[in-house]
DNA sequence: ATACGGATAATTTTT
DNA sequence: TTATCCGTAT
C-alpha cells in the first residue's frame, strides 16, 4: 500500500497537497483553469480509499459523463478500485428515482423525456388547456417551468404569485404538465434532479439511507450548479459534513441555465468553519496565452482577485485576423490549418471554437474544401436524430407502455395507413376507457368509428408490439434487432436511395452497434429502461472520440474542460462574442467574457482569434465589428494581421452600415485564389444527389454556377455559392 | 392518406 | 438560408 501511496501523493505542489489530504470538513478549491484539477480530485478520491475509506462511502458529482468516465478511470488506474459513485448530478438522480420513485406514484420504469419530447407534451397540454401554442410557443412556456423547476417552486407556489399575461399560461400548463408526465410515467431532465428533493423531504428514511452512506461528497464544476443541484450536494453531505467543492468562478458559463454563481462565491458563509484551497500554478498554457487570459478576466468585476501563474515559456504571440467575411475568415483557417499540419502539427492538436453552432457551417465548407479532416462536437446531435429517436421510441414505448408522446410518435412510422383521423379515434377510446393508448392499440377491435384498413393497419401496428413484448427485454441488441426487422426499418430508410438516407440508415445502424456495447458492458445488470437512461443523458461531447486524428470544432460551451495544443476562436466580434443576447445586462456581457476567457485558456501554445466585418448569417448580409473582449488583451501580445491587401473597389465597412448583398456581387479576387478551383471533369459529390461529374461551368460571383452529370439523378445546374459539392476520389 | 408547395419562423449556449 | 408547419390537391 505505502507505494501506491507514494504514486498518489507524489509529484504535487504544495496547494494540491494540501487539498488531496484535508479529507474532513468542508472544502472549497478553487482550481484555476490548467491548475491540476482533475488529478487533484482523482488522488483525492484514491487517498481517501487508501486511507482505509471503503469506496461506496464515497459520492463524487460531476456535470459530463464524460468528466466521470475521466475521473472513474484515473481512480481505477490509481488504486484498482471502482466501488465510488463517481456519476453526474443527473445519472445520479435518475439512479435514486428507479429506487424508489414508486414512492411519489410513478412506476420506476419511467422513461426520460429529452426537450424534445417536452415540448410535445407541453404542447398537447397547451392544446388540452384551449392555449394557443401559436401565440405562446411551447417550447418557451417549457423553459419558463424548466427555470422553476431549478429553483425548487412547486406548481401551486407559482399559481399563487402569478404576475402577467404569460406567467399566468405558465401557471396553467405547469401543474397540467407535470399531471401529464406522470400519466406517461416520464420525467423530464429537470425532475431528475428535483423529484429526488421531492423524494428525500416526503420520505427522510430514504434521505438518510442515503446520508449514512455517503461519509465523504465531492462535487466537480461547482460554479455551475444551479439551486437544485446546491439543495442535492448540501443534502447528501448533511450528515458527515466532508463535502469538497471544486471550481472557478470566473469559468461560470451556464448562469442562463440557472447556475448561480453565489453558491460558490459564498461558499463558506453557507458552510462555516469551510476552508478555501487555492491552486493558482497553471500547467497548461504557455506564458503570453496565460496573460491574454488574465488580462480579460480582469474586467470581470464582483471578481475575488486572483492571478494565475505559470513556470512555462512565454510562447507564440496571439495571432488575430480580421477578414473581410465568414468565407475568407475560413478559409483563412483552414489554410493556417494546412500550414500548421505541413509543419509537423497533427490536426488532432486543432481546435476551433465558436459562439454559435451556426458559424460551424463556413468553417466546415472551407475545411471540407481544403482536404483538412475534421469532426464536429454538437450541431446535431446523434440521438436527436429524427430516424435516431423513432427507434428509440419504439423502445422507450416498450419499457414504458404508459408513455403515449413517444407512441404518437412512432404510430404511423414507417407510414402503415394510420393517419390522423385513426389516431384521433384511437386516442378518444383510450381517454374514454381510462387506458393507455398502446392497450387500444392491441385491441383495434373495440374502438369505435375505426373503418376495416385502419383497423388492419393498427392490428399490423399491435402484432409487432405484441412479439417484441413476448421477447425477453435484455439483452437489448436482439430486441433492437428484432425491432428493426419487423417494421422493415432498413426498407423504410433507404427508400429513397440517396446518400443521405445512407447516412440516416448508417446511423441506425450505429443505434444498434451502441446497443450491443450496453449489453456487453451490463451481462449481469442490464435492461432496457437501463440503456435508455444511459442514451437519455449522454451528450454530445461525451461521444466525442478523440482517437482518429482529426481537426476539431465546437462551441466554446463544449470546450470547457478540454485542452489543445493550437486553439482557433473564430467570430470574435461584438453582437457574438459577446453574443446580442446578452449584451443588455452587465451580468450578461461578464459571462459572455468568461466564456472568452474559458476558450483562451483552453490553448496549450498557440492562440488565433478571428473577426470579420460581415457574415451571412441568416440569408443575409451582418455587418460586424472587433469584439471588445479583443482590446482588453494587451497590444504586444497580439499579432495582427490585417486582411491581405483588398482591391479599392471593395466598399469600406467601417463607418457606415452594410449593404444586405456585401461583397459577393462584386468580383473578389480572393475567393479565386484560395477557394476550391473547380474544373471541368472533376468527381464531386453533392449531399442529395450523390456522385457525379462537372460538365460545365458559368457565371462569375454569386452567380457562379456548375453543371454537373449525377450519376442517379441527371444533369443539374446549381450555384457553386449553395451547392454542398465536395470534391471526391474517382468513383465507378 | 400522402405528397407537395407555400408561408413562416428561427438561431445562444445544453445536462 | 434552412427547417418546420399547415393547407390543399391528388
Amino acid at each position: 500500500m505505502s507505494s501506491s501511496i507514494e504514486s498518489i501523493l507524489g509529484e504535487l505542489n504544495p496547494a494540491q497537497l494540501e487539498a488531496i489530504e484535508h479529507v474532513e470538513g468542508a472544502l472549497l478549491v478553487v482550481a484555476g483553469a490548467g491548475s491540476g484539477k482533475t488529478r487533484v480530485i482523482t488522488r483525492r478520491i484514491a487517498y481517501l480509499m487508501a486511507q482505509g475509506v471503503e469506496p461506496w462511502r464515497i459520492l463524487a458529482i460531476t456535470f459530463t459523463n464524460k468528466a466521470a468516465g475521466e475521473m472513474r478511470e484515473r481512480v481505477h488506474a490509481l488504486v484498482g478500485d471502482q466501488g465510488a459513485w463517481i456519476s453526474t448530478f443527473h445519472s445520479l438522480g435518475a439512479r435514486v428515482l428507479r429506487r424508489d420513485i414508486a414512492a411519489l406514484g410513478f412506476d420506476e420504469r419511467f422513461t426520460i423525456y429529452d426537450t424534445g419530447d417536452r415540448d410535445a407534451l407541453i404542447k398537447q397540454v397547451m392544446h388540452e388547456l384551449d392555449i394557443d401554442s401559436s401565440h405562446f410557443r411551447p417550447s418557451i412556456v417549457a423553459r419558463s417551468i424548466g427555470e422553476l423547476k431549478v429553483q425548487l417552486v412547486p406548481p401551486e407556489m407559482f399559481a399563487e404569485r402569478e404576475l402577467g399575461y404569460f406567467d399566468d399560461v405558465v401557471a396553467r400548463v405547469y401543474p397540467a404538465y407535470q399531471e401529464a408526465l406522470q400519466r406517461n410515467n416520464a420525467l423530464d431532465f429537470d425532475d431528475l434532479l428535483a423529484r429526488p428533493i421531492e423524494l428525500f423531504e416526503k420520505h427522510p428514511d430514504v434521505l438518510e439511507h442515503y446520508r449514512d452512506r455517503f461519509q465523504y461528497v465531492l462535487i466537480d464544476e461547482y460554479q455551475d450548479t444551479n439551486r437544485v443541484q446546491y439543495q442535492i450536494a448540501k443534502t447528501l453531505s448533511g450528515k458527515w459534513g466532508n463535502l469538497c467543492v471544486v471550481g472557478d468562478a470566473d469559468q461560470s458559463i451556464y448562469a442562463w441555465r440557472g447556475a448561480d454563481i453565489r453558491n460558490i462565491l459564498d461558499f463558506s458563509r453557507d458552510f462555516p468553519g469551510a476552508r478555501t484551497i487555492k491552486l493558482e500554478q497553471n500547467y497548461r498554457s504557455c506564458g503570453n496565452i496565460l496573460a491574454a487570459a488574465s488580462s480579460v478576466i480582469a474586467y470581470n468585476e464582483g471578481r475575488i482577485e486572483r492571478t494565475l501563474w505559470t513556470e512555462n515559456e512565454d510562447g507564440p504571440l496571439i495571432g488575430e485576423i480580421h477578414a473581410f467575411n465568414d468565407r475568407e475568415e475560413a478559409r483563412e483557417v483552414a489554410a493556417r490549418i494546412r500550414e500548421h499540419v505541413r509543419n509537423g502539427a497533427r490536426p488532432a492538436d486543432i481546435a476551433i471554437f465558436y459562439r454559435t453552432n451556426a458559424l460551424s457551417r463556413s468553417i466546415e465548407r472551407a475545411l471540407r474544401d481544403g482536404g483538412v479532416p475534421y469532426t464536429i462536437v454538437g450541431a446535431v446531435e446523434f440521438y436527436q436524430r429524427r430516424e435516431v429517436k423513432d427507434v428509440l421510441a419504439y423502445l422507450r414505448v416498450l419499457a414504458n407502455p404508459a408513455d403515449s408522446i413517444n407512441l404518437r410518435r412512432i404510430v404511423n412510422v414507417p407510414s402503415r395507413g394510420i393517419g390522423a383521423v385513426s389516431l384521433a379515434k384511437l386516442e378518444a377510446h383510450a381517454l374514454q376507457s381510462g387506458q393507455p393508448l398502446l392497450i387500444t392499440i392491441l385491441e383495434p377491435e373495440s374502438v369505435p368509428g375505426l373503418n376495416a384498413r385502419a383497423k388492419t393497419a393498427v392490428g399490423q401496428l399491435g402484432g409487432i408490439f405484441r412479439r417484441l413484448m413476448e421477447r425477453d427485454p435484455h439483452p437489448v441488441g436482439p430486441i433492437v434487432e428484432a425491432l428493426l426487422m419487423e417494421t422493415d426499418y432498413e426498407k423504410y430508410l433507404l427508400h429513397g436511395g440517396g446518400p443521405e438516407d445512407l447516412a440516416r440508415y448508417e446511423n441506425v445502424k450505429e443505434l444498434l452497434s451502441s446497443a450491443r456495447e450496453y449489453d456487453a458492458e451490463h451481462p449481469d445488470d442490464g435492461s432496457l429502461p437501463g440503456f435508455l437512461e444511459d442514451v437519455s443523458l449522454i451528450a454530445d461531447v461525451d461521444r466525442w472520440d478523440q482517437s482518429p486524428d482529426r481537426v476539431t470544432l465546437m462551441t466554446l460551451h463544449a470546450s470547457k474542460g478540454l485542452e489543445f495544443p493550437i486553439v482557433f476562436i473564430v467570430g470574435v466580434e461584438e453582437g457574438l462574442m459577446p453574443h446580442s443576447m446578452s449584451v443588455d445586462t452587465p451580468q450578461g456581457i461578464e459571462e459572455e467574457r468568461r466564456l472568452f476567457y474559458v476558450g483562451i485558456t483552453r490553448t496549450q501554445r498557440e492562440l488565433t482569434v478571428s473577426w470579420t466585418s460581415g457574415r451571412t448569417h441568416f440569408g443575409r448580409g451582418v455587418s460586424g465589428t472587433r469584439s471588445r473582449f479583443l482590446n482588453e488583451i494587451p497590444n504586444e501580445l497580439l499579432k495582427r494581421q490585417g486582411r491581405p491587401a483588398m482591391p479599392s473597389v471593395r466598399p469600406s465597412f467601417e463607418d457606415g452600415p452594410v449593404p444586405d448583398d456585401f461583397g459577393d456581387d462584386l468580383y473578389d479576387p480572393l475567393a479565386d485564389l484560395d477557394a476550391v478551383s473547380w474544373r471541368v471533369g472533376d468527381a464531386v459529390e453533392h449531399e442529395h444527389f450523390g456522385p457525379g461529374r462537372i460538365t460545365g461551368l458559368s457565371g462569375l460571383g454569386q452567380n457562379r454556377r456548375i453543371t454537373v452529370e449525377f450519376e442517379n439523378h441527371g444533369r443539374k445546374k446549381l450555384l457553386i455559392e449553395y451547392a454542398a459539392l465536395s470534391r471526391i476520389e474517382e468513383f465507378e
